[in-house]
DNA sequence: CTGTTAGCGCTTTCAG
DNA sequence: CTGAAAGCGCTAACAG
């Protein structure tokens, strides 16, 4: 089945069916329904690698993300998503939509590089890369030479929630103003010692977070011990929890945990409350992220909320140049303080 | 930079690198050193249209999921693509690889049948439909449809969590018996009156956890009301939300609430506090699933635990005809009942 | 507005 | 074990 078919049983030639397929070329409107009608009897379905090589592109976009289990990048890749389907209509058959393809590095630095090659070889029309980056300076060269030579070679390149590089249009997300603003909401209501549980060591976000917090404890004359309660793990729950034991270890007389994201502080929750501690009434605990349970967790979850949705439908705008680059071709996402029951004065008693 | 200039600079023909790069022919090993040598050099990757039109096989593999914001799918969807990658070695430009692409219909029955079309055309290589089915009688069959024409072209389909049809291995989910056994589990806590919230209607998944959970309110003599105390919504936690105030204004001595899933049941819980009442000591809640929150939740949730990560893993392997099908095409996975804090018998006073 | 004519870059018989 | 040659199905000038 192919378009010669279509084209013998339309009674035209194989042009013509290919024009009237992706509509970008003024054709007759008796001749277009002719082919339609011939399409749908033979039910007939483009060829996507011949009309890529054909054409030198391809309609797939891909989305990288670092782990799809976890609901902030499954929010950011839905958006993505979303922003390439819209004009999808009802016929099949016909062509022109982008197929966003979510592909699942795990954070680990060699799948993302080994899928960068895999959407370079299909030709991909746009990759957007999501979530914080690591750090490693190999690793970030690399990552960098790719992007430049998807660029190069006509692959829009979009970076979502990571630091800017050559040849990419970036969003970032504004995690050291976040994160700043959510010690300093700690540090109003009265906490000294306030427990940090960061991330993995190299990653963006992890130092872009910490960096903020850091800054609103030097600003209030806390640099003494702010190292010392400082504990890195993994952007998960468990990581979270055995800090969390860590941290009282260390300290215990603690009156705030902060948490880098918001699936972390459920594993200090977790923590706090099996060392039989009241939250907040014994220590305060803060995440980051607000992802769709926080604010359903008991107590409520204080959080720093990042526009997921939003940015990530932006990043596929600008992955299929429907949206304008920003100036300078770097965005920052805005966050915002929800101040919610997990946080509370400390206990006048400590 | 084409096979062509790889030829040339490795002084063999075009046919002797395609042979090299896929392996799947025997060629002299200082040849294939020579050729390797120039693909480093010249930073070769492949065109992966061009060979999938040469070869008429792309190395695509579809995921399609209902919803990837839901960690539901965010797992099953990471199991399946870490079944693809196993094998991807450092060197770039080599292929053989699968790129597993994650597509989200948003439960859409359209942008179900449009993503099939889509990866129909790209000649994929398999597609995974995860989730529940929508029973539609037209989109059930254009769906079959699809499938049989995509089986017949190559493509293996793979069915996970939702009903078996023809041309597909399908792993499906032990919905129906979950369901019973958790309702059970609350009966024999001493629950009468017991609130269903249940998902969409005319999905696979609402359907059989609903059986399931009448079927054992029938063991027990319970038909009667049994009907009025269910109500539908999305699987979303506003939903559960809702139907939580709506079951509480039909019956206001309700001591239980099963929900079709654990984001359900997250709502439901949310309501419940919000009108004063306790969990479980005026409430039992029960949900579905199992994700990673429901451990953490405050009372720990009940629920059927399903190895969402093992189902992925093997539709992935079956997806790469990796595993063998099999017997009858059909095998269902087993769910497991999590009994956990926030059921227990009901109050003697109501 | 429509047809003709070349390829796009790779795979794969078929010879050697 | 390697090369030559014939397409895979579609698109994009270029005429008409």
């Amino acid at each position: 089945m192919t378009l010669a078919d279509v084209a013998a049983r339309a009674r035209v030639s194989a042009a013509t069916v290919s024009r009237v397929l992706s509509g970008n070329y003024p054709v007759a409107e008796s001749t277009r329904a002719r082919v339609l009608r011939a399409v749908d009897e033979l039910e007939y379905v483009v060829n996507g690698p011949a009309s890529a090589l054909a054409a030198a592109t391809s309609d797939l976009v891909g989305v990288l993300v670092n782990d799809i289990a976890d609901p902030f990048f499954g929010i950011i890749a839905g958006a993505v998503q979303s922003e390439m389907g819209s004009a999808m209509g009802a016929e099949s058959g016909r062509h022109g939509e982008k197929l966003a393809v979510i592909c699942n590095t795990g954070g680990s630095p060699e799948r993302e590089l080994n899928y960068l090659t895999l959407l370079q070889r299909q030709r991909a029309a746009a990759v957007v890369l999501t979530g914080g980056a690591v750090e490693h300076p190999d690793h970030m060269a690399a990552v960098a030479a790719k992007a430049s030579r998807l660029a190069s070679s006509g692959t829009r390149v979009v970076l979502c929630g990571r630091p800017p590089i050559e040849d990419a249009v970036t969003l970032t997300f504004d995690n050291r103003g976040g994160a700043r603003r959510l010690t300093e909401h700690l540090l109003t209501l009265g906490h000294r010692r306030i427990g940090y549980v960061a991330g993995p060591a190299e990653r963006t976000t992890t130092r872009d977070r910490l960096e903020g917090h850091r800054a609103a404890m030097s600003a209030a004359g806390l640099d003494e011990g702010t190292q010392r309660l400082t504990v890195h793990g993994l952007y998960d729950r468990s990581s979270g929890y055995d800090a969390t034991l860590e941290l009282l270890r260390r300290d215990q007389a603690l009156t705030a945990i902060v948490a880098a994201n918001d699936t972390i502080a459920l594993g200090v929750c977790a923590a706090l409350r099996d060392q039989g501690l009241r939250i907040p009434d014994d220590v305060s605990v803060a995440g980051f992220d607000d992802l769709p349970f926080s604010a359903d967790a008991v107590p409520a979850l204080t959080t720093v909320r990042l526009p997921l949705h939003e940015a990530g439908a932006r990043a596929g705008r600008l992955a299929l140049g429907r949206e304008p680059q920003p100036p300078g071709g770097v965005a920052m996402v805005r966050s915002e303080l929800m101040a919610r029951a997990s946080t509370a004065p400390p206990r006048a008693t400590k």
